[in-house]
DNA sequence: ATCCTATGAAGAATGTCAACTCGGATATGG
DNA sequence: CCATATCCGAGTTGACATTCTTCATAGGAT
């Protein structure tokens, strides 16, 4: 895209949203975003019906835009989507990464070793979190790349982004966890990375879709506790029936 | 969606798409569009809007919009995806299924058996080919249904139309082959069904994985063949370089 | 007499439209 | 073959029509 205004609208929009200034649910009106932004209503609009695509924002007819709220169901199956796709990569990548590639993904994993016994001995831990969760990005964007599918990418960056979206802003409100407990968990982050990189570097294709297999699985099974706990503020409040319709 | 209007414009378009009318690179002018539907510019641009987020048109800044054509390692891409989520799918179908997806599926299955035999018989077959296909399509949404994550379903539903679109109109147009490799081509596909639905039958999810693994590469293998051949016209008239950008 | 419900109007926000502006593509001339 | 001018179409804008929401009031029931 290189609407000026459209993409200014969209920038914008997105932006807020990704840092959790507008939380799920806030509705999301043009009339005032136009104002606020400075364009007409219809580059906002347009903006609208991208992030709706983008699956940040949902959009019901005659009554507006929100920002995109999930209830359990739809949360599963994200991750479930998540899941096929992100192992189905790693198996690709073990088979079409390049010496580069696998640079890249080295480069990422010695990072996040290098900022994890950082963070071990660190008094605040909360600004070398965020350079963690920046390296474990690049290292799973690494894997994606390797697998030379740029669709595939796309979509699970897609997926990420909403992921990211719908769990809390910037994943900055963890649930009541002791230090320790974190330091186990990411320990087991690290363990998997280990063996996913171990799997693409020796172009094991079902070794490295099994272990990134597990890895989801066991993000996934992190992030549903603490959601299944807030289950009642994450009610299915639209109910968007649309059965996405075959027919001619 | 229940804009009168867009709807309305949206509708008209994608059928036209999916019938074959508007060919792959076939321009879509707002204005002649929407004297031709009778509406305003605003919802046909909408409705091309929206049929850009399916992957039916692509749009380009002031350059407008156009019926989406691939090149092929755009198909390669698209296809492999198909491949991850469908099988993904049947692996939950294995899981998930209750009796009455399991019957939808053999209802379907066995009509595609009564097709074959008589397709096998009857003198003229294009007819009969048309059903069989859309049999094919109930088979595959049953199995989906059955996996029980309707996001993913979507998805996949998504993927299938692109597909009808970019390798040609409604399937009229297969390569020269002779009837007796049509014939063999179909049982082969028979085959595969009937694993796929006894693996789901007997709950065994990696077997049904695997049995749609293989099933979608035999598609794949026989699409991307002629794809090959009329690889020419299916060149990259688009460039869209758009990376996806991760940052906030 | 008080509370709940239903009906109505006022307000606001969205969908839609026609017109203006800007950018790219084609044609013409050097 | 290249530069310039013209034309066509998309992006954008403000205004109008439509519809959903909300608040208030009147009626009835307990």
């Amino acid at each position: 895209m290189k609407n000026v205004n459209s993409d200014m609208a969209y920038d914008y929009i997105r932006k807020r949203i990704l840092h959790g200034e507008y939380g799920p649910g806030k509705a999301l009106m043009t009339e005032s975003l136009s104002t606020e932004i400075g364009v007409s209503r219809t580059p906002v609009r347009d903006a609208l019906r991208q992030l709706e695509s983008d699956g940040l924002v949902s959009i019901r007819p005659r009554l507006g835009a929100s920002v995109k709220q999930m209830n359990v169901k739809e949360f599963r199956e994200m991750c479930d989507l998540r899941l096929a796709l992100e192992s189905h990569a790693a198996g690709l990548a073990a088979i079409n990464r390049r010496e580069a590639d696998l640079h890249e993904i080295e480069f990422a994993l010695e990072a996040m070793r290098r900022l994890n016994v950082a963070i071990l001995a660190a008094p605040q831990e909360d600004p070398l979190i965020a350079e963690l969760v920046r390296e474990d990005v690049r290292f799973h964007v690494a894997i994606m790349s390797a697998a030379k599918n740029d669709l595939m990418k796309k979509e699970i960056l897609r997926l990420h982004l909403i992921n990211r979206v719908v769990s809390g802003p910037a994943g900055c409100e963890r649930p009541i966890v002791t230090k320790s407990d974190r330091d186990i968990r990411r320990q087991a982050v690290l363990d998997s990375h280990d063996e996913i990189y171990a799997a693409i570097a020796r172009s094991d294709p079902v070794a490295a879709k099994q272990a990134m297999e597990r890895h989801i699985q066991d993000i996934i099974d992190g992030s549903m506790r603490p959601m299944a706990r807030a289950e009642s503020g994450l009610i299915a409040r639209e109910l968007t029936a649309e059965e996405m319709s075959y027919g001619l």
